[in-house]
RNA sequence: GCCGAGGUGGCGGAAUUGGUAGACGCGCCAGACUUAAAAUCUGGUGAGGGUUAUUCCUCGUACGGGUUCAAGUCCCGUCCUCGGUACCA
């Protein structure tokens, strides 16, 4: 009697069953060379899982359940980035409580995670919001200070007029505030770094020992963290004895050809230097660009604007005069403050001086190019150096290090090295955060708490309307202990009132430790007598992560901080892993097609794609869309990442609920390879389950022939060509699905594979031993995309044992081979057709056996052979005359 | 602007090292089953053309050049889309 498919039963059962037996716990001291770690990237409670999440996860079990089943105790956890700026918005738009809001989300998103089957170690899971963790994260944070990675000083942040608050980025539009529409000033406020260029030397250079990240990640971070090697030259400034312009530049070869200087608006220089005519204009345009935000002012759409200075810097190496500029585009906190700005070979100092009539001096020749030409655009490229002294005649390349050496020997500059990466701004005006455990009093000045006074824990009863910072507005909280009396410290006089610090800590520092906190997630006295953040033995058994998988957007922040916070808890005894993650795997975004009608006053209104009906021509291709509700057209936007602002998001519960976890899952790994962007297609889902059902029906219409078939050694004999085909088949599809694992994580040509099989697999027309062996081997190579339905379908064909403990199948090159090869006939790269011709040919006996065929002495015909091209198992090729 | 990635049928994609472009799936078309529909099953499906017999020819991997016996794949240039750009995570 055979069953019909029913995913919602089939999940059930399994996921309870999994949860009954603990199935994917796993302990901390077996042998590592046993043990394997994978990590998706914990997600941010926002309300409901999204596709995002399920493409993400759906990876990252496929890999657990694969490395289980081929023996590896598998780490799998997962946990919740808790703290962040949405809960607090959640409370302003909504009322709710951040915390209350923060844990309900996880209580539902946790549901959601289960019911999608992904297995997970869950006794490890937090929370970054929980006590606990806050409070290892602020002892690791007076770690930092003790190390001397921790200083305060001020930065300047947008700053929200009309809600005197600091706003994130991407709570400024077009320079105004999001909420109220006032403008955004760039504000200075004293603020918490850690210091990350402490390590730029060793973030870059052991870039090249992560042979398993993509090379796009590198090359990214190489480029943030940025090394340059240059000069420093120093500018004296004429009728200022006291005054040096010091600059930095990449291109000393081009000193030579300096017109002008610029500095940063804000250089405590120009205040020394400015003649009296051009004070007034100076202050006005410094008060000009306080308006603007960093994006406004440095940004594509940026106009390079300068005021001159009245004042003329010497060029110490011929002499020359040139007017000092205070300009926008430089940037008081890098580099120096000042560049030194060379027209003919820069194309923004180009763009500058032809605006402000400044003289452009060539001192870079293209090669054979005539030195006195005037320039219509810079020239940026080496060359031979021209009016440049002693140097002229030489190239560039080469004169650049000649010059720095000179520059050195006259003491008129040296040579530096300079990075892009910056020091970690940590500080947030924000309440949903990890408070940081510092205080302030007027005699001490900024003091860390000791350790037995952490956790600063968050007050509950706070106010959210928007305005300010919460924690900064509570009446008691900063300055209060937990019992309520006076925050008091000892001090030089006996003691002193303090007031605690209200910024929290960047959300990017829990995602920074996360990974090793799994390792030990319950390190306390009561679990082993260790009161610390992290067990060394644990952190170290299991990190390096053996597979990280999440998305590309995290290239150079999340990724660069988690390697730098690696090595600094290396360097504070709690590891001695400096890089955390081995692999790294980065999948695209999930993107769906958008639909919308705009309103009269040229507004979008955007439709959910589950409520529109899609109109097609005769060849499927898309003419328009039909709101289901009015029957009424609606337009066809473009395809966009899933987002609120678009509605164009599909809900997994509702998948889940209709076709069911496993088509969801397998859906999200056939669309696309991973690292490629995802088109979320409803009725692709709907092919994935025909699939799966396809497949169910195979093994229950076939029940009684299964249950008596028998193969030994894992594999079937054939009885038949067709038997033959099949085997043959079997071992490609293995080959695939294993390289697939271990490779390239081309789970989409994985799946596609297993359907190719599974259409070969025809009841009718093979032995039941083969069958079985097909059927079995599809099984178990689907089994960690598809884990449920292959569970059943595994009980089913008589199997007492797990599938986890199944093992993966094996595959025999041998079987692979076949006796003869098509090879397709080419006339001078034209083709031709396709003969058969026997394996195992090359050089001249393959080519002698071509002429030879019939096929292909026609396609000659009375034409002479100039040439003929065999690539054993590829391709013949001739050439006629 | 800068850094990174991508562009292949109506659609998602495949093509492992330069060697048969379009696997697999969706959609669409036709047929079977059905009173009918849905579901399911079978077959077809890049464009254009010639034969209308299964076959044959031309074109075709964003655009323009180049290298090669051979280019989706390598090189040069252009256009477009997406991610990041340090307070979204």
């Amino acid at each position: 009697m055979s069953i019909a498919y029913d995913p919602q039963s089939i999940e059930t059962k399994w996921q309870q069953t999994w949860e009954a037996n603990q199935s994917f716990e796993v302990v901390d001291d077996l042998p590592r060379e046993q043990c394997y770690y994978v990590l998706e990237m914990f997600p941010y409670p926002s309300g409901k899982l999204h596709m995002g999440h399920v493409r993400n996860y759906s990876i990252g079990d496929a890999v657990s359940r694969y490395k289980r089943m081929r023996g590896f105790h598998v780490l799998h956890p997962m946990g919740w980035d808790s703290f962040g700026l949405p809960a607090e918005q959640a409370a302003i738009d909504r009322g709710l409580h951040p915390k209350g809001w923060t844990y309900d989300n996880i209580d539902h998103m946790r549901g959601q995670l289960k019911r999608m089957g992904f297995s997970y170690s869950w006794t490890r899971e937090f929370a970054t919001s929980d006590e606990d963790y806050s409070r290892r994260e602020q002892e690791l944070f007076l770690d930092l200070v003790e190390k001397g990675l921790v200083y305060r000083k001020s930065s300047i942040v947008n700053w929200s007029t009309g809600l005197n608050t600091v706003l994130a980025n991407e709570q400024v539009v077009d320079g105004k505030c999001w909420r109220t529409g006032m403008p955004v000033i760039q504000k200075e406020l004293p603020q918490w770094f850690l210091r990350t260029t402490a390590y730029s030397e060793e973030l870059l250079e052991e870039l090249d020992g992560l042979t398993d990240w993509p090379d796009a990640v590198k090359i990214m971070q190489r480029n943030w963290i940025g090394r340059s090697f240059g000069a420093e030259i120093d500018f004296p400034v004429d009728g200022h004895d006291d005054a040096t312009i010091s600059v930095f530049t990449t291109r000393p070869d081009t000193v030579f050809g300096v017109t002008f200087m610029s500095l940063a608006p804000e250089h405590a220089l120009v205040d020394a230097i400015v003649t009296d005519e051009q004070r007034g204009a100076i202050e006005a345009f410094r008060a000009e660009l306080a308006e603007q935000s960093e994006e406004d002012r440095t940004g594509d759409k940026a106009e390079k604007k300068g005021v001159f200075t009245g004042a003329y810097a010497i060029n110490p190496v011929n002499g020359d005069k040139v007017p000092v500029y205070a300009a926008n585009f430089v940037l008081a906190n890098y580099g120096t403050g000042a560049v030194m700005a060379v027209p003919a070979h820069d194309t923004r100092d180009f763009a500058f001086a032809q605006a402000y009539n400044i003289p452009i001096k060539t001192v870079i020749c293209k090669d054979g190019a005539d030195a006195d030409t005037a320039l219509t655009e810079a020239y940026t490229d080496v060359g031979t150096l021209v009016h440049s002294g002693d140097f002229s005649g030489q190239q560039s390349d080469v004169a650049k290090q000649a010059i720095v050496a000179w520059l050195e020997e006259t003491e008129k500059g040296r040579g530096k090295t300079t990075w892009r990466l910056r020091d970690w701004g940590v500080s947030r005006q924000r309440y949903w955060g990890n408070p940081i455990p510092y205080v302030f009093g007027d005699e001490s000045g900024a003091v860390p708490l000791p350790k037995k006074d952490v956790p600063v824990t968050l007050p509950e009863d706070v106010v959210f309307d928007g305005a300010g910072n919460p924690l900064e507005k509570h009446p008691t909280w900063a300055t209060t202990d937990a019992n309520g009396e006076p925050l008091q410290i000892r001090c030089r006089n006996g003691k002193e009132s303090v007031r605690r610090e209200t910024d929290t800590m960047d959300t990017f520092m829990q995602s920074s430790w996360y990974f090793a906190r799994y390792c030990c997630h319950n390190n306390t006295a009561a679990d082993n007598g260790c009161e610390a953040p992290l067990d060394a033995d644990r952190v170290n058994h299991w990190l390096p992560v053996d597979l990280y998988v999440g998305g590309i957007e995290h290239a150079c922040m999340h990724l660069l901080y988690a390697r730098f916070f690696q090595k600094s808890l290396c360097d504070m005894g709690y590891s001695n892993v400096r890089e955390p993650f081995k692999r790294l795997l980065c999948q695209g975004m999930v993107v769906a097609e958008t639909f919308f009608r705009t309103r009269e006053d040229g507004s979008k209104e955007w439709f959910n794609p589950i409520d529109i009906d899609i109109e097609t021509d005769d060849k499927g291709k898309i003419l328009g869309g039909i709101l289901r509700e009015d029957g009424k057209p609606v337009e066809v936007g473009r395809v966009e990442k899933m987002s609120k602002s678009k509605n164009n998001g599909v809900d997994p519960q509702e998948l889940v609920d209709t076709v069911g976890a496993d088509a969801a899952r397998m859906f999200a790994l056939f669309a696309a390879p991973p690292e490629k962007d995802l088109e979320w297609d409803d009725s692709g889902v709907a092919g994935c389950s025909r699939f799966l059902k396809r497949l169910w029906n195979l093994v229950q219409e076939n029940e009684a022939a299964l249950a008596c078939a028998v193969f030994v050694g894992g594999v079937a004999d054939a009885s038949s060509d067709a038997d033959a085909a099949v085997i043959r088949k079997i071992h490609a599809t293995v080959k695939r699905a294993t390289d697939a694992m271990e490779r390239d994580f081309a789970f989409n040509t994985t799946v596609a594979a297993c359907m190719e099989l599974c259409n070969e697999l025809k009841a009718d027309k093979l032995s039941a031993p083969v069958l079985k062996y097909g059927i079995e081997t599809l099984v178990r190579l689907l089994s960690p995309i598809v884990p449920h339905v292959s569970c059943e379908m595994w009980e089913v064909l008589g199997h007492t044992e797990s599938m986890e403990n199944a093992g993966w199948p094996e595959y025999d090159e041998a079987q692979l081979v076949e006796d003869e090869v098509t090879y397709p006939v080419q006339v001078k790269g034209k083709m031709r057709g396709k003969i058969q011709l026997a394996n195992g040919l090359a050089g001249k006996e393959l080519e002698t056996a071509a002429l030879a065929h019939p096929f292909v002495k026609e396609l000659i015909g009375e034409k002479a052979v100039r040439k003929i091209i065999a690539v054993p198992g590829k391709i013949i090729n001739l050439i006629l005359g």
